[in-house]
DNA sequence: TGTGAATGTGTAAACGTTAACCTACAGGCG
DNA sequence: CGCCTGTAGGTTAACGTTTACACATTCACA
């Protein structure tokens, strides 16, 4: 239960706290005998640190929080698993909590950080929470956002090239197919999903094609919602010729509607931002936009480090990364 | 940077910090009035309690540590999933560490943890770290196992019946194509992949089948592993009829090497522990045992809190998730 | 021999909360 | 009128660290 302080130690080694602090955290001057000394009874106490006591005196926690949409989708695991060890090598620690898409549950996880007093919060957002992340700017706090932006919000971030990609896309959807393609979108609250939009509208202006509403589905980034997407394009009576998802989960759900409806998964050529782990497996017409997860990660955590150790003022940093398609073999 | 203290609401107010901790904390007598007034403070100012310092003087961090082999297995990911609902719910945050099963890493998790003074660790332990364990629970923290439990060491539990599952395909396979199928293990560290090893053996020897070591091979539970394995069993003279995969991961490496090899994936039976995502995309004849992780997570964060909020004493709690072996369709 | 630097150690004041304890006033009741 | 109870709010001592400061001792050097 209640655990062994640092007064402990001290007793049983005959010396003050300020000794024992001294030998744990190696500054001061401490004689060779009497380190030895606090150390065997750290040892033979089993003696852990209180780093709520040393956070609070220190003012520095050496914590970075992290609040992810959504945690059981590769694509974020990924650009985390890259940040945290990235921050671990420069002895930090990482706190993820994952928000499920809902913005109350984003708006409270924010809370919780700031009340642990983490010292930089990395953010892929949903979009809902502006305010607080302005107030938490405005307090100083370091805000790093990834993958998305938020309106209004002037912080680090680092983003992909969301606009040039779909772009770009588009355009090779078009020259291969023309313009019945289908597009299946994000939720319009994330920033991805309108620069996603924005990328698609300007290649097929460039190309003076108009752009058919009835082309377009709104999802919301889950498999349920691809799935319902590929059932709507699917049961359309000129179904389109190839499909645009905007991202992988939706991708996935894409090929479980064409599998439901017994078509073979290279009957038509979908174009995915991020990747699919299923899709070596199968026969398919998949081209790829790779998001670079890790590129993204630790992009972010430099950021962060050179915040929290470097001077903390500065405009802030944009990072764009480059997105590649990646086009299906036939 | 340094933040707005209780003092300073206290003082723009015009009360003690008592009075304002009461308005925060909802105890004690605060008239109407006040607490309109140190509410607005709080408001105007952004006032972020302090976690540390609370958390300091109640001796109560409401916070629970979990530390997890892989966070890119959906399996685990799961399991957190569920448990972090369900201790959000009951007050508790939930924090995360990956330690990409690495004994050293996880010991580093441990202590991380310890030191934060979470309440509660639960674990899904490589083996390694023993020793820290036994000295966690003798300090008197609650530790609860999870998927996997560690030699020596007596503790809360949530687990599969490993042997008896195991037991269950073994046999389904025995009756459907005699001994001669192939098994890829997890490493002999994980009390999960010995207990599996050990149903097998038990079905192999009530048929009277001798166990051919040529048909084990020893994997670490990572895709890699599992492709290499496929590679191995395809490979041979005479390749097994099927297949029997003790992790989900494994499962997609052995499709991996089977589509590398040019074969069909339907060209034999898979018995795998734990489902595969991409499954319903690609003809197969998988057999799953379904591990039932949202149970497995219920069942764990309901010790947590029984521990944590009655009697901390007792025996230690072992609760046994029954698997369900459903088999291919063909 | 005095002086200053280097080394070694203790004392005590923070860090930002909470909660035990105290004071004070009102009103109800015998 | 005295006393108890309920309400309202202030004072202050913790919680377990770190660290500024103080005090010794040793040693080199002028």
């Amino acid at each position: 239960m209640q655990s062994i302080t640092i007064k402990d130690v001290a007793r049983e080694a005959g010396v003050s706290t300020a000794t024992v602090s001294r030998v744990l955290n190696r500054n001061g001057y401490v004689s060779h005998e009497v380190r030895q000394q606090v150390l065997a009874v750290v040892k033979r106490l089993n003696y852990q640190p209180n780093a709520l006591a040393r956070s609070l005196k220190q003012e520095r926690t050496r914590t970075v929080g992290m609040v992810l949409p959504d945690m059981t989708n590769p694509y974020f695991m990924a650009v985390a698993r890259t940040i945290q060890r990235r921050l671990l090598a420069h002895g930090y620690r990482l706190f993820y909590m994952d928000c499920d898409e809902d913005a109350e549950r984003e708006r409270e996880a924010i809370r919780v950080l700031q009340e642990m007093r983490t010292e930089a919060v990395i953010l892929a957002g949903t979009g809902g929470n502006a305010d607080a992340v302005a107030r938490m700017i405005e307090a100083g706090r370091t805000v790093v956002l990834i993958d998305r932006t938020i309106d209004g919000i002037r912080a680090d971030a680092v983003t992909d090239d969301n606009a040039g990609a779909a772009d770009e896309a588009a355009a090779y959807l078009l020259g291969k197919y023309g313009p019945r393609f289908g597009i299946i979108t994000g939720p319009r609250s994330t920033s991805t999903s309108r620069e996603r939009a924005a990328g698609v509208k300007r290649a097929l202006e460039r190309a003076g094609c108009p752009s058919d509403p009835a082309l377009w589905y709104e999802g919301d980034y889950t498999r349920r919602a691809g799935m319902e997407a590929g059932h709507y394009f699917l049961g359309m009576n000129e179904p389109p010729l190839a499909v645009f998802s905007f991202n992988n989960e939706m991708t996935y759900g894409f090929y479980l509607a064409m599998k439901q409806r017994g078509l073979p998964l290279d009957a038509l050529e979908v174009v995915s931002f991020g990747e699919l782990d299923a899709a070596p497996l199968f026969e398919n017409r998949l081209s790829v936009i790779r998001q670079h997860p890790d590129q993204i990660g630790e992009a972010a955590a430099d950021i962060v480090v050179s915040r929290l150790e470097g001077g903390a003022e500065g405009e802030p940093v944009q990072r764009v990364i480059m997105p590649a398609l990646e086009t299906a073999s036939r």
